[in-house]
Order: structure tokens, then C-alpha cells, then sequence
DNA sequence: TTGTATGCGTTATCAA
DNA sequence: TTGATAACGCATACAA
């Protein structure tokens, strides 16, 4: 066990003072050259690394990120999570951060773990994921001013919300989130350039702000196209049954779609058994559907199954995340190579930053 | 922003000293009965929380367990440390423990990693996950008297650990694992059962201890039962189109295998595509493939198509690791509900536990 | 530009 | 059983 090396240690061995060593660490403009070299090089010869529990101490900063790991929900969109996750800790190390994690069951006893986190831990900041209709989850973080970043746009209903009177209208925050109708929209785009006229689509019910927002990208798109999408969409709870039941009901109309558009690759999965597959077809080996299907997330079962689906770009997600929150945290001092992302320039409320996914097709269609 | 509650304002509050109050949370049983009561209830009335900081900085400890969070390698079996993660983090809040994140692109650079992290927040103990021969990480860890699980076991080759000499034999550390040979050998002797004669195995080329051992549950079920496995097993590196070649050279042979054993969901799901399909068979919509494929990790995927796996008790394993580590930190005084689960009660070294996976029969086979 | 003194909230040592 | 005092490592206001 190599003896503990504290600031002392380096500045004896530098021959300056403690503070002299502080200020190289923390403002090395004001340290005169010569002895900035002489510090440094005492700092790497005894392999010195600041305490962050005595930093934070002193300046009540832990320099910690807390992101929820939530349960694996269905399971097949769980690694979505995992790979935000790992972008996450990848953006928040290069920016001098950690990520920690906490669980909660539901939203309500999330809101909970913030304030034992924030008691215990002083954490500098929240990423929230999954966002819903007038999240409390984020009301509570901006009114105890704590800094947080949402993976996913607040879904706040202005209706609703003019309707409370008063400033209820929430302040806003910065989020990241990836434009999901677009990505439906160019999944829906590609099926009418291959000579698809009837498209349907299978989503979740009506009232999720992520699933209205998918469900809209293929809706305009088709509208856009001159063609009425009455009737060719299907509302399911996220699962492989019920991709598989509604897409089943979609095919038993009388004019039945020739490709389907899901909102998610569980459903999808289950759309892709409610097809007639390719060994029911008479054609040899074709491996063609010949109802195209696509699907929303590619996750490791579409990459492994071959199908066409959505991708969301989240590691660049991730580290937007993490460069909103350096924005906040770190006074907007930043600036380094990561470049602007922010999505409107113009306002001066706080990022946020709208990424566009990209469709990977496969076979499926 | 409420007031900052210390240590202080309890001890005002309560009408005591602050060392009293550390007293009733440190080590209640030195205070009397009366004081205590008092103390608590200006604690709960005031929503005291220690501060970690500052108590890390006395103690030395930090309340912080680090796991890496790996890079979605093949994708298909990503979703096994998302689950790990979600019980590793549950078990360690529940024990008083967070779990924070890292990052490392290999098993190198991880050793570069402890370095700075243990300099910089005093972890109090490592998770390292997917264990190799003669590990490294361990080895440095154990090195440096870091409190350390593994989750899988130390796959260290006897005879050449003996040929350096010395005493190079690493002395053991906690470790957790899941019996893959156990888990393979359920998936065998239940095809056996349903009447298969000729199992094949598609597994990992020889040299990782996960793989060999997994092989091992395969042959030696099929020995025991008077079988001989020669020349029944293919070794593919881990993937869709590497288990979909396997299985295909496999079942090209002249007695091609009824049913095919794989080492992961991936080369199930590949395997899954080399065999003959219910649509190319005769008979109509039987759902049951004439070869039966099982895979192992019961990941997302097996779930959704249907794929028999073995799965692994991951919230399980996580909970152990925190219990084995907890044994180590906290020196042994735990023994809450949880209960031994000492797989070695005898052994006087370090915990070391290994767990049963299940079968999960689906209609692959 | 560099050095000195002080305090962050907690726990450990020791005396009362 | 309780209370006073010191110390953990760092950062900051202020003096030199």
C-alpha cells in the first residue's frame, strides 16, 4: 500500500505551498510557468490524484451523474438502456464525471431516491430517461433547482397545462431526445419509394408522447403522399403478442396492407409471425416477406433476425446529455471539440438538442 | 433550497453534543436508551442525512462499489449485464452501497482505470464481470489488497499456473458464478429424454473457461447416458452467421444430429436458421421444428421467438456479490436475512458461490 | 505570484 | 454515558 500522497506531499516535493499546488489544479493561468512545470511534474512523479470526497467537501460538488437502471421492462428494448448506459459513463468520463446508478419501481418512489440521493450524495445532476405527460419527476427536480437533463422531450400537453391557470406552464429544461416521427417517417418514406401503396402501422395506444410522436411520422408521411391512412393503423400495448394480434387483425381487412410500419421491434417480431412468411409462399428459397415489416429501436433481435428498423443514435445521445448537464454545471464555460449541438441557437433557455435516427434496412423489408 | 442540516443542527436540536449524535448513528448501543430516542427524533424531524463526503473523508470509505459497463458486444447476450446491473445495483442500495460506472475498452486499459479510480474516490470494492484465464484484474487487485467479487470464476489452468514456480498459485478471491456445465447438461438430458439420440453442441472454440465448461455439461451428459459425443460438436466463435455455418456443417454429415445444443442465444438463433423450418415440412402448421435448437442466456430474443434457454439467475447472482463483498467490508459483522449462502461452508477463504441456472422450455425444443 | 489561516461535516481519541 | 478537541484533504479569502 503506496503511501497516501495529498496536495502536502507535492508541494513539499515542489518546494512551493499548498495553495501554490491548488492553483495548479485549479487556475494554472495564475501559477508562474517555471513553477507550474516544477508542480506538475511532482503531481505525475508521485502519481498524486485530488480526493474527490475532501474537494467535494469544500465545494459541495461531487462531480457525480445519477441515471435510474430501469427493471428490463419487456425485454426486448431493454438494451437500449444498456447502450445509453454505456455512452453515458463514456461522455461523463471524458468530462471529468461518473455516472451512478439508483433504482426505483415506479416514477413515485423515484422521486424519493431523489432525495435520499441528493442528501447522502450531494450528486451534481439527474438524467432522466423516459419521459411521460407532465413529468413530476422533472416539476420536482426545477423546483429544488437541481440540475438535470431529460433523455427523451417533455411531453407536456399545452392544453392541459393553460388550463391550470396561474404560471403553471413548466420551465423549461434541457433534454435530448431523437426525433421518432422522423424515423417512422423514413422508414414509411423507403416503403412507398419501393412501390408500397397500402401501409399500416402498429403502435402503442394513444396517449404516450413517444408513441403519438411515431405514430404521426408514418400518418404525415403517408398523407403527404396523397394516401388516406384511415383505418390501416393498429393500437397495441408494447409486447410480442400483441404486435402479433394486431398486425393479424390489419391483414384480415379486406384490402390488406403490404407492409407494416411498427412502432417498436417488439412488435415488429410479433407483426413478422402474423405475415405469410416466405416458406408458405410457393417460391423456393426467396427469403423476401412478402409483407415488409419494420420496426423501431434496432435492437440485437432485429440486427439478428434481419429486420428493418430504426436506429437511435445513442451514444451521440448520450453525450449530448452529458454536454448539457457540463453546460449547466460547469457554468458554460465549456467549449472544447464536441462543437455546437444545440438545436436552437436562437433561444436562450437551455439546450436542447433534437437528433435525427436513421433507418438500417434488412431483409425484412 | 432548505436549510443545510448537519451533524450540529441535530445536536442543538436534541440538546446533546455532535459527538453524541455521531454516536446514535454510528454505534447506538453506547448511548443510553433515552438520549438515543431523543437524538433519532431530531433526526427524522430535521430529515438529517450523514454526508458521505464528509464521512468518507474521516473514514476512508466511501460507500461506492464500481462495475464496468462493457461495450454491446455481439448484441444478442447484451441484455445479461443490463439485468446483472439492475440486481447488482438493487442488492448494493439495499446493503448501503452505490454502484457507479466505468468504462475500458479492454481488459488493459480496466487495470489503467482502478488506478485512477481508487486515487481518485477511494472505491470501496470492485464487480468485475467475465472473468479469463489467469486473470489479470484480479490479480492486481489482490496485489493491492482492493476488496474485489468476480462474477464467473477464476479460470486459472492448474498445470501451467504450476510450471511458473513460486508460489504463483493465485490465492483466491470471492467470486460468484453460474454453473454453465449444469445448465447445459439440463438442456442435454431433457432432449435425451424426449427421445433424441444424436445431439449435436455448438459452442466456443476451446480455450475460454465459459465455453469449455459449458461444452463439458454437453459431453459428459451424453457419456453418461452411454452416448458418444465425437465428432457431434462444432467451435464457432460467438454470432448468428457463425452459429447458422456451425449448425449447417453439422447437420451436412451423413447421421446429421436430431437436436443441437448451443453455447449462447446467439448461435441458437443461428443454428435456428440452418435447420429445416416447419414451412418447408410437409405437414402444416406444426410450430415444433424437427430439430430442436436450445440456446443459453434466456436472453430477449429467446423470449420472443420462442427459443428454448438456460437461464441464468442473474438478480441472484448480483445479490451475492454484494453479499460476498459486504462480507469483506463491512468484516463479517452482516447477517442480516439473506442467509448463508456459502457454497463451501467448510473452506475458511473467501466466499465463493456457485448457482443453478434453469431451463427455460420453449417451442424450439 | 506565493504563503497563511480557516472551515467544510464527520469520526476518533481522550478526558470528564 | 457524554462532551471537548483534533484531524481527514482540499479550496478560498486574505495577507505578504
Amino acid at each position: 500500500m503506496a503511501e497516501k500522497v495529498t496536495i502536502a506531499t507535492v508541494a513539499r516535493r515542489a518546494r512551493v505551498s499548498r495553495q501554490t499546488v491548488s492553483n495548479v489544479l485549479n487556475a494554472p493561468h495564475i501559477v508562474r510557468e517555471e513553477t507550474r512545470e516544477r508542480v506538475r511534474e511532482a503531481i505525475s512523479a508521485l502519481g498524486y490524484r485530488a480526493n474527490q470526497a475532501a474537494r467535494q467537501m469544500r465545494t459541495g460538488r461531487s462531480r457525480l451523474i445519477a441515471v435510474r437502471i430501469e427493471p428490463t421492462r419487456d425485454g426486448v428494448n431493454g438494451s437500449v438502456l444498456d447502450r445509453f448506459l454505456h455512452g453515458l459513463t463514456e461522455a461523463a468520463e471524458a468530462a471529468g464525471y461518473r455516472v451512478m446508478l439508483y433504482t426505483a419501481p415506479d416514477s413515485r418512489s423515484e422521486i424519493g431516491a431523489y432525495d435520499s440521493l441528493l442528501g447522502a450524495y450531494d450528486l451534481d445532476a439527474f438524467v432522466l430517461t423516459g419521459t411521460e405527460h407532465d413529468d413530476a419527476r422533472a416539476a420536482w427536480l426545477t423546483e429544488r433547482n437541481v440540475p438535470f437533463v431529460t433523455f427523451g422531450r417533455p411531453w407536456d400537453d399545452p392544453a392541459q397545462t393553460r388550463s391550470l391557470g396561474r404560471a403553471a406552464v413548466p420551465s423549461p429544461h434541457p433534454w435530448v431526445d431523437v426525433n421518432g416521427a422522423d424515423g417512422v417517417a423514413q422508414a414509411t418514406r423507403r416503403l412507398l419509394d419501393t412501390g408500397h401503396r397500402r401501409i399500416g402501422f402498429v403502435g402503442w395506444p394513444t396517449g404516450s408522447g413517444v408513441g403519438d410522436d411515431r405514430r404521426s411520422g408514418w400518418a404525415d408521411t403517408l398523407r403527404s403522399a396523397g394516401l388516406d391512412p384511415t383505418g390501416l393503423d393498429r393500437a397495441a400495448p408494447d409486447g410480442f403478442a400483441q404486435g402479433e394480434a394486431a398486425a393479424r387483425d390489419l391483414l384480415a381487412g379486406a384490402e390488406p396492407p403490404t407492409a407494416i410500419v411498427c412502432a417498436s421491434d417488439s412488435l415488429a417480431l410479433g407483426a413478422l409471425q402474423a405475415v405469410p412468411g416466405p416458406g408458405d409462399s410457393a417460391a423456393g428459397s426467396d427469403h423476401r416477406s412478402p409483407v415488409a415489416v419494420t420496426g423501431f429501436d434496432d435492437t440485437p433481435v432485429a440486427q439478428a433476425i434481419g429486420l428493418t428498423s430504426v436506429s437511435q443514435p445513442l451514444a451521440q445521445a448520450a453525450a449530448c446529455c452529458v454536454d448539457l448537464l457540463a453546460d449547466v454545471l460547469d457554468g458554460g464555460r465549456r467549449g472544447g471539440p464536441v462543437g455546437s449541438r444545440r438545436s436552437d441557437p436562437a433561444a436562450g433557455g437551455p439546450g436542447q438538442v433534437l437528433l435525427r435516427p436513421s433507418l438500417v434496412v434488412r431483409q425484412s423489408g
